[in-house]
DNA sequence: CCAGTCGTGTTAAATATTTAGCATGTTGCT
DNA sequence: AGCAACATGCTAAATATTTAACACGACTGG
């Protein structure tokens, strides 16, 4: 079985640094230190990378002087499977729901205009249902 | 600081059992345990619901004989709150992309039904958004 | 050139998590 | 009553995670 990041096989700092990396795209160690809670030492950031790096979640460029780090899996792969799994959590497998859910004005408030390109995305999501 | 379910608190396994619960509603213990990958002894899966009770996500009421569990954090309130975290992490905060990616025929496949739904979702919203 | 700064590698200790074992109590059945 | 089945409480050990200390090399400015 492949392990998979959104899947529940990191560890909490593991999952709050990959979280950076997913945000940012890629990142330095003292970046990444910087936007986690609690922030430990910048030592214990770059440990942790080191095992992200070794079980294959992240990997590094040198960039001049330091390492420049970003995930390994493509960030819509990422996307796509963190996506699944609040749709099985919390919305019954149904993307209909998610997106109902979206629309709350009482969570997010989208504008006009926004409604308006996600009326064109439905169009063209119904051409495609035929 | 509130310690908030969907943030970074949690460990690995208080994780994945707090997701079985959001999914199930409420279980019993073995429920939880045949849900979980790897599954570890019921014993285990004890020891950390007590935990998850203590640091106050979690509570039983006792049916029959045996404990039911259920988080102590209202559906709703948690089910906004990993939707958040996921655009955050992966929509640059926007509601919009994230519906975008949810009607991706790649991804997920809604029905004729379903998109006719969203669509009057959407034109609901628009009446609010005047 | 030399001291100071910045960044990394390695290692080991502290802490948290995860696991399971055993004692105990209740229910239901023979 | 006595036994088996099942569930919980408590406790301790095994393992994983998290943290930081120290050593070393490269670059920088005086």
């Amino acid at each position: 079985m492949t392990r998979t990041v959104s899947g529940g096989t990191l560890s909490r700092r593991e999952r709050q640094i990959m979280d950076v990396l997913f945000e940012l795209g890629r990142a330095t160690g003292t970046e990444i230190q910087q936007r986690l809670e609690d922030p430990p030492s910048y030592s214990s950031v770059r440990t942790i990378l080191r095992i992200l790096e070794q079980k294959g979640f992240v990997r590094h460029g040198e960039e001049g002087l330091r390492y420049v780090y970003e995930p390994c899996i493509a960030r819509e792969t990422a996307k796509r499977s963190a996506l699944k799994r609040v749709l099985q959590t919390f919305f019954e497998g149904s993307a209909q729901k998610a997106v109902a859910a979206l629309l709350d004005p009482k969570t997010f408030r989208l504008s006009r205009a926004e409604l308006d390109e996600i009326s064109k995305l439905i169009d063209r999501a119904k051409e495609n249902s035929r």
